[in-house]
DNA sequence: GGCCAGGACACCA
DNA sequence: TGGTGTCATGGC
């Protein structure tokens, strides 16, 4: 197993990169949009959370205040088809209501929060754990850190790599410093290694999806490293 | 009908 | 600390 570092980061990003190019990350059209859609996309398909984000914008509830305010046994009807629904709907009402009463919207917060203050802010938080937190960060927030999601875990682990899932800070710190801490570069680096997971590797020839799914027995390890 | 999806958390040994 | 169960819908 290899130590991963910088270069080794680099070089995926730049093979991604000639696959995917620049994805324009994440499809929301506000930075609440980001959160609400971070937490509903917990374990579910984005398909699915597209639905529920269809039917919170008809209602008015895509923003962190609406949801605060609306009640929870409504909010979990309109986002019954992300699955989870009671779950998330509590979710989303705690860390909205925080949201709204501290700073109104997620835009707001931007301009006045620091990356200790954004991790302060939301440690703690029922449902935030650290995925979801990630994204919020990088998404929602604008700030350098990089989302260690379990596609990039696998994709790292099969591409021969100490991963040492029991210290994701450490492995963090290498995408975010390997990208010099360039926002844009770290959003799209998840984005192209989410885009990966998502192609069908059964219904192509040659694949690199084989990296990320666990139904797939094609090593692609020499295709995707350049 | 089974598996998986852009997780997180509580509980237990 | 690490493993397991729970939450649950929808597409393939």
């Amino acid at each position: 197993m290899k130590e991963l570092g910088a270069t080794d980061v680099r070089q995926l990003e730049a093979a991604l990169f000639r696959k995917y190019g620049d994805l324009k990350w994440w499809p929301a059209e506000s930075a609440d949009e980001v959160l609400i859609g971070a937490i509903l996309t917990q374990n579910t398909s984005w398909r699915n959370v597209e639905t529920c984000i269809a039917s919170l914008r008809i209602n008015g509830m895509l923003s962190c205040c609406s949801i605060s305010e609306s009640g929870r046994e409504k909010l979990a009807v309109l986002i019954r088809s992300s699955g989870f629904y009671n779950q998330k709907a509590e979710r989303l009402t705690t860390v909205c209501g925080k949201v709204c009463e501290d700073y109104g919207t997620l835009e707001l917060m931007t301009r006045r929060i620091t990356m200790e203050k954004a991790r302060e802010f939301f440690s703690g938080i029922k449902g935030i754990g650290r995925e979801t937190l990630s994204s919020i960060l990088l998404y929602a927030l604008h700030l350098p850190v990089f989302v260690m999601d379990k596609y990039t875990w696998r994709m790292l682990g099969r591409l021969g790599f100490e991963t040492g899932e029991k210290r994701p800070d450490h492995v963090e710190s290498v995408f975010v410093s390997a990208l010099g801490g360039d926002v844009n570069r770290l959003r799209n680096l998840h984005a192209m290694i989410v885009n990966l997971a998502k192609d069908n590797c059964k219904s192509k020839p040659i694949c690199e999806t084989c990296l990320l799914r666990d139904n797939c027995d094609y090593a692609g390890r020499e295709i995707i490293v350049p």
